[in-house]
RNA sequence: GGAGAGGUGGCCGAGUGGCUAAAGGCGGUAGUCUUGAAAACUACUGAGGGUUAACGCCCUCCGGGGGUUCGAAUCCCUCCCUCUCCGCCA
């Protein structure tokens, strides 16, 4: 049987084959052997996912190391053999002088292969690094994001008897938003929030955290919003996507650009119990985006900044049950809007959209009347075992005594200033004024309504 | 910032140049015993790679990198991390 694209996932799951190479550093994102042995399949899936990469390339290089391999692995054989002669001789008293002068050019020449090694071998990681992750069977196949499959709707869009205000116009009439000192403090897509703004932006996120936490049986974690270049290999945004990140000078540091990074890095090379999977973490972090390439894009209002606030779901699950877990996990984001009232879409990602780590993405889309537009307002994926691999996140499998890798999820739930101006486009009243929902009035001293 | 101690397999913990993939223990798996379970006893139990039809054979890995040596877990340099004491500080 001619395997399919979809081979790469049980693939990888075969006990015995799978497992990244701590030791020699070599985090992984699709099995080695699967490459070597099917490289048409892999080459169809770089293809549809336009990366330009040339598996003709990789088997080059593949070849030239197993070629330098066998070289370098006799020449060590022998020397081990001579090596334990001299001890021999040595022990007997007799002199070993002759063995160890010529061993000691083998040695040179062993160094001199190993460096050649290294070289390819490092080609051949960045190759690897380099390869998305394979879309689901489920994924529609596309470009742009005018590709993705609506899967469904809730809630009615708002019916005003005014014509309704974006965001930015509301934000800073009410004396919430001020667009212009943020950018006076620090610059574009940086926006500073006063009063009612400030607390109603902090009210959402508890309000989040509380039933992620209360309802869905997330263990919440605070942690670092900067994190090293292992994590952020990890989950995939290096080493491919620097330009998107922030960088502390003369650190090998980054901002976080979602806490998926140092939520999901929590368990990087730790080996999980399977009676304790699935483990669910959800976190409050600021988040921190260069936006490059975006340009021109959103520039008004606190749609598309550089720092924002989100409350993020992560799962470690096990292979079997991801994709119910990714259900699940997306039903646990929706909850939210619900609870809001607030109206939305969800999405599935077309192939030409999705991100470079997820294998499934299904997107929330938030109704905003300001804009008569549906915008993402959480991006709920299965990464499988992508970033298990990189980041070596294995569980030890009772039935087979292996270590697997396990799947990781995650998924905004959700992003805290898109709810803050959904909340804002979609209550507003004739007035000017904004009529917050009844559920979010504990958190807001009982104050329901901004004027 | 100054002074010390340490990083070894799933976990704990021996190991100061060749006899060490690494004692011992815990955990795990299988078996003996038992009506069953526990206990006890016995055996097995790291990973990656190369080669092979397969059995197997071989190479590498003791925080990362570099060096000394015929040969390194063991000696030297360097970086990272953890811990203790002093100073400073939210």
């Amino acid at each position: 049987m001619q395997p399919s694209v979809w081979a790469f996932q049980t693939f990888a799951l075969c006990s015995t084959l799978s497992g990244s190479n701590t030791q020699t550093g070599y985090a992984t994102m699709l099995d080695l052997k699967f490459m070597q042995q099917y490289p048409e399949q892999v080459q169809e899936a770089l293809d549809k996912r336009k990366t330009g990469l040339q598996m003709s390339d990789f088997l080059r290089l593949d070849q030239q190391r197993k070629e330098i391999i066998g070289e370098v692995e006799d020449l060590r054989r022998r020397r081990n053999q001579a090596s334990d002669k001299v001890a021999e001789l040595k022990k007997q008293g007799a002199d070993a002088q002759n063995q160890i002068t010529e061993l000691s050019l083998v040695s040179q020449k062993i160094k001199d292969l190993d460096g050649n090694k290294r070289s390819i071998e490092e080609q051949l990681q960045d190759f690897r690094l380099s390869i998305p992750n394979i879309p689901h069977p489920d994924v529609p196949l596309g470009d742009t994001d005018e590709d993705n499959r609506e899967i469904k709707h809730w809630g009615e869009q708002p019916n005003f008897s005014f014509t309704p205000k974006a965001h930015w116009e509301l934000g800073p009439e009410l004396k919430g938003l001020d667009f212009e000192r943020g950018a006076k403090i620090t610059g574009s897509r940086f926006t500073l929030y006063w009063g009612w703004a400030a607390k109603l932006e902090r009210a959402l996120l508890n309000f989040m955290l509380d039933i992620q936490t209360r309802d869905h049986h997330y263990l919440e974690v605070l942690p670092p919003f900067i994190v090293n270049q292992d994590s952020m290999q990890g989950t995939g945004q290096l080493p491919k996507f620097k330009e998107d990140l922030f960088k502390i000078e003369d650190w090998n540091y980054y901002l976080i650009p979602t806490a998926e990074v140092p939520v999901t890095n929590i368990h990087r090379d730790e080996i999980l119990r399977e009676e304790n999977l699935p483990l669910a973490y959800t976190a409050f972090t600021p988040c921190f985006r260069s936006e490059a390439g975006s340009y021109g894009k959103d520039t008004k209002g606190l749609i598309r900044q550089h720092q924002f606030n989100k409350v993020e779901l992560v799962r470690f699950s096990h292979p079997d049950n991801s994709y119910q877990e990714l259900e699940l996990l997306l039903s646990h984001a929706e909850t939210i809007l619900q609870l809001l009232g607030l109206p939305y879409r969800v999405v599935t990602l077309c192939t030409g959209d999705l991100g470079f780590s997820a294998a499934k993405t299904y997107d929330i889309e938030v109704w905003l009347p300001g804009q008569q537009a549906y915008r993402e307002i959480s991006s709920c994926s299965n990464f499988e075992d992508f970033q298990a691999r990189r980041a070596n996140i294995r569980f030890q499998a009772a039935e087979s005594r292996h270590k697997e890798f396990v799947h990781t999820l995650n998924g905004s739930g959700l992003a805290v200033g898109r709810t803050l101006v959904a909340l804002m486009e979609n209550c507003q009243e004739a007035d000017g004024s904004i009529l917050l929902p009844e559920i979010l009035s504990p958190y807001m001293d009982g104050r329901e309504r901004i004027s």
